[in-house]
DNA sequence: CTTCTTGTTACTGA
DNA sequence: ATCAGTAACAAGAA
C-alpha cells in the first residue's frame, strides 16, 4: 500500500475529479451507492495518506474518500492517452499487477476520471475491497480504533510489550491484529517473526523485552526493505515499465513448503495454521 | 474433486 | 468483558 500511495501521490495530487464511473456498486460505501460520482465530481485531491493498509484521499472541499484493497484490489493509473494493446504504459512508477489485462477489464469496479483525462482504475477480482466516503470525524474514529502504523515512531518496543500483555494466543495473531499494530499482513508477519528469531506460535504475553525489541526492529527493517523493492506481490507482479522489481525474491519463509530447507540453517521449514492463515517458520532459527 | 490464497468482520460458544 | 474458532465475502489457481 505504501508503494502504491507514494506512486499515486506524484500522479494525482492537486488533480480535479471530472467524473466517476461506478461499474459495481457493491464496492461503494459511506454514501448512497448512486451518489459517489455526485459527491466526488469537482473535488480535487489535496493529499493521499495511509493508515496501515487503508489509503486516505483528502478532498479539498472537506472530507475524505478511503480505499481498501483487501486481498485482490488494484489501483492503476493511466495518463490521458489510451494504451496500445499488449504494450506497457508510459506512466512510470505506477503499479500494474497482471490480472485481467489492461484496464478497464472485467474486474474494473470504479473509474476516476481527472480533468486532464488521466484515469485511476479501481480493480478488484474478489470484490472484498471498498471505496468509502467519510467526514473528518469518521476518519478520526477509524484512526482511533486502529493501532499505530507499523512504520510510525509510535510503534515502539515499550508500546508493543504493553499491547501484548495478557494475550495468551499466538504472537503472530497479535501482529495481524490491526488494533495492535496497523499495516502488517500475513506475508510480512511471517517474515518479521523469522527475522526476529521468534516462533509464530509463541504466546504473545511470553515475549520478553528483548523479543519485543527484536520484533519492532525487524518490522521496520523488513517493511523498509520491501518498500525499497516496491512491495511484495503475490504473483505476476510488474510495474508499469515491465520491471520485475519486487520483494518476493527476498522472502525467507513465506511461500516455502513444509520440509523445505531453511535458507539460513538448512533445517526443515514447518507449515502450520495460525488464525486460519498459512504460517511458515523455521523451528531451528525461531524459538 | 479438494484445498489454498495479499484481509477483515460478524458470529458463536466458552 | 474477553478470548478462540469459524464462516463469510468471491474468484481463481494448483
Amino acid at each position: 500500500m505504501e508503494t502504491i500511495r507514494a506512486g499515486l501521490k506524484e500522479k494525482i495530487i492537486g488533480k480535479k475529479i471530472a467524473g466517476v464511473e461506478v461499474r459495481n456498486k457493491k464496492v461503494v460505501q459511506g454514501c448512497h451507492k448512486n451518489d459517489l460520482a455526485k459527491r466526488l465530481t469537482g473535488e480535487s485531491i489535496d493529499d493521499i495518506g495511509r493508515i496501515g493498509k487503508l489509503m486516505t484521499f483528502k478532498l479539498d472541499g472537506g472530507g475524505y474518500f478511503l480505499i481498501h484493497l483487501k486481498m485482490t484490489g488494484q489501483l492503476i493509473y493511466t495518463a490521458g492517452e489510451r494504451l496500445l494493446a499488449g504494450g506497457h504504459s508510459d506512466n512510470k512508477g505506477t503499479i500494474i499487477e497482471d490480472i485481467g489485462g489492461e484496464p478497464p477489464n472485467k474486474y474494473t469496479r470504479v473509474i476516476f476520471i481527472f480533468e486532464d483525462e488521466s484515469k485511476l482504475y479501481f480493480n478488484d477480482m474478489r470484490l472484498f475491497g471498498y471505496i468509502r466516503i467519510v467526514d473528518d470525524q469518521e476518519l478520526e474514529k477509524i484512526k482511533k480504533d486502529m493501532g499505530p502504523d507499523a512504520l510510525s515512531p509510535e510503534f515502539t518496543a515499550e508500546y508493543l510489550r504493553q499491547a501484548l500483555s495478557g494475550r495468551k494466543s499466538e504472537i503472530k495473531k497479535s501482529l495481524l491484529d490491526q488494533k495492535i499494530v496497523a499495516g502488517i499482513g500475513n506475508i510480512y508477519a511471517d517474515e518479521i517473526l523469522f527475522a526476529s528469531g521468534i516462533r509464530p506460535d509463541r504466546p504473545a504475553n511470553k515475549i520478553s523485552k528483548k523479543g519485543s525489541e527484536a520484533i519492532v526492529e525487524a518490522t521496520r527493517d523488513i517493511l523498509r526493505k520491501a518498500i525499497d523493492c516496491k512491495g511484495t506481490t503475490f504473483r505476476n507482479y510488474t510495474d508499469a515499465n515491465g520491471d520485475k522489481g519486487n520483494f518476493s525474491s527476498m522472502l525467507k519463509v513465506y511461500g516455502r513448503k513444509e520440509g523445505e530447507k531453511c535458507y539460513e540453517c538448512g533445517g526443515a521449514i514447518r507449515a502450520i495454521r495460525i488464525n486460519n492463515r498459512g504460517t511458515k517458520y523455521c523451528p531451528k532459527c525461531q524459538r
